[in-house]
DNA sequence: CTGATATGCTTGAGCAGTCAAGGAGGTGGC
DNA sequence: GCCACCTCCTTGACTGCTCAAGCATATCAG
């Protein structure tokens, strides 16, 4: 098997890894999953706290039924509303409430936590875990704004 | 967001978009996903090509019931085979077919392909894929059984 | 104004995995 | 020999996504 290939299989398995260890936590602490966490921090980082729902799902990676189907519990338990535009009919914002800004502050927290512990068992680098992210960069699309690594 | 947090998030973007990438080229040329294909492989890997079915499970970093549910179609399909131990009534072994071992061959053949592709453009360097692969066994656990990088 | 086409979103059906429960078989204490 | 307990595996119910279809709204050509 050739280096290329089995790095592609690791990557799905540490991706596995993860997010499970991500769902635990965050399930555990604040009752959302790491696909939740990923949708409210995407809010958060927007103008506004809001986005057209397409341009979430784009954001994300997801399908538009997707975010549909993702957003729906996270209104539900209040985090998020509905914002309808006065121009275009067809369009509806997701948008943070104040409670979900609140809330999204201590799920990140705990993210923070998580991955510092991920990060640090065996002990990764700084220099380790930037070369790590600007591969996986290329591998993954733009998928998240710019991120200036903190020399 | 520190480094950190930012390569898992990273990691869990590129991987959604590596499995689509395989689960097409898989599919379309072969009629299995990624998952179907490394259940193969990992099965080929064993020798005799068969194992019992709660080591794939652990092999694969499934439950014993994703390994029933993904084995299925398999067997339908006639990859792979289910067979028993004399000694202990417990236990099913799944095992490659002959047809099974030759359809993974054709699959290897269009997933080395494939990996190739992904780590070709824009060019990867043989040292980034080894660092990378190194990284990710870090997070991943065991996952693979032992590869040593073709220098 | 009307009809054709494009866009934004939701819904039904399906797939791949999880967990919890349960059945069938094996093992050890007494 | 028997009963308690353990292991292996499957099944039912659920989650989180996908795709395909559909509805509502917008826009553009004539």
């Amino acid at each position: 098997m050739s280096d290329a290939l089995d790095a592609s299989l690791r990557l799905a398995r540490a991706q596995t890894a993860l997010v499970k260890r991500f769902d635990a936590s965050l399930g555990g602490l604040h009752g959302v999953s790491l696909a939740d966490f990923t949708t409210l921090l995407r809010l958060g980082q927007a103008p506004g706290s809001r986005m057209r729902r397409v341009d979430l799902a784009e954001a994300l990676g997801l399908t538009a039924s997707g975010v549909t189907r993702g957003l729906a519990p996270l209104e539900r338990i209040g985090l998020v509303t509905r914002e309808t535009d006065a121009r275009d009919g067809r369009v509806a914002y997701a948008a943070l409430t104040d409670t979900g800004r609140a809330r999204l502050t201590d799920m990140l927290a705990t993210a923070e936590q998580i991955a510092a512990e991920i990060f640090a068992a065996p002990p990764w680098s700084k220099e380790d875990i930037g070369q790590m992210s600007a591969l996986l960069t290329r591998l993954g699309g733009t998928g998240l704004p710019g991120h200036t690594s903190t020399p």
